[in-house]
DNA sequence: GCCTAAGTAGAGGGATTATTCTACATCGTC
DNA sequence: GACGATGTAGAATAATCCCTCTACTTAGGC
């Protein structure tokens, strides 16, 4: 991905995370990544490639945040991902999975479902191995999802339950 | 509501379900209601009421689906919970909640998000109080928010996640 | 100083959109 | 059998959409 490219996908990706993806024309996405319609056009050559693009780089930036500095294997390793995901909501989130609402703005783009599923599949994978709980990943991903879907809801409060339910897992 | 403004709700959940809810035109919609245009204009005059109208139907129909006939206080009844909202998302909601849908295609509009936020409270209050634990509400919240958004990708073992997970609910 | 590559600004095409409007059909009731 | 309410079918409108295109500018290498 050359530099340009990234800066675009990076201001895509604010737009159709503040007016999600059904709402900004190619124009609006024109202004958001800052450059002329035609270079926009170059790198991405059509209005869906926008999306796939902005995901990408949401998809990258989501994995550094999560996972950066995160010490494996430690007993803590669960609740600091949990922070780590609140954090995010509260910065970057307030409407929930960027993922999930792409999906649901075009439930028939096979293309953008299989992006979900393997964003989903990736945390899902790096957060069971480093957290020592290979056999408990759809527990940790039932947590996680509810999490950062009741969080829009229930703020802090949903953080303390994702905590709680955690204890239980490793603990059969 | 009247009979027909219903029948028309009915078939508009069913599209919005299929389809999502940035693809079908209004036209799709007058299809799917099985009325004349000026008719689907008359009950419910603009694209917006639509949508209100079919998350409306949605949700009366999610209630009844959930707590017909649910038994207060036994200590299967969050697993009776669990596994009709499982059967739910088999039968009508493969990709997910709609309301979420809904809020995702256009996150800017407020009633839309009241109307989520109205729908997920008094599932929860109904819920924690049916089951006996009525502090438990986030906790329960985040458990049945996490399967439905996890369901699709995973499908049955996210039902048994929750079941597990709903266990160290009442044990503390 | 010229040339190529890569950018900007912006007009416009062609298709689709939500909504309104006209003209006609049906049906129960008096 | 006439009437008003309520329906249907579908044309017309005005706006908006994605995308392409032309014409002009900038910047760096030889």
């Amino acid at each position: 991905m050359s530099e340009q490219k990234s800066k675009i996908a990076a201001g895509l990706e604010r737009e159709f995370a503040a007016r999600g993806f059904a709402e900004p024309s190619v124009e609006d996405l024109r202004d958001a990544s800052g450059v002329s319609l035609r270079t926009l056009y170059k790198y991405l050559p059509s209005r869906d490639e926008m999306v796939y693009a902005a995901l990408e780089h949401r998809h990258h930036r989501y994995l550094a945040h999560i996972f950066d500095d995160l010490e494996q294997g430690q007993s803590e390793t669960l609740n600091t991902v949990i922070e780590r995901i609140a954090e995010w909501m509260k910065k970057e989130a307030s409407h929930g999975c960027l993922f999930h609402s792409a999906v649901a703005a075009a439930p028939a783009d096979d293309r953008l479902r299989n992006l979900l599923i393997r964003h989903k599949a990736e945390i899902a994978d790096k957060v069971s191995r480093i957290a020592n709980l290979p056999g408990k990943q759809t527990d940790i991903i039932l947590v996680l999802e509810g999490l950062t879907q009741s969080w829009p809801l229930q703020g802090q409060a949903a953080v303390d339950s994702a905590k709680r339910l955690c204890t239980s897992i490793g603990q059969n």
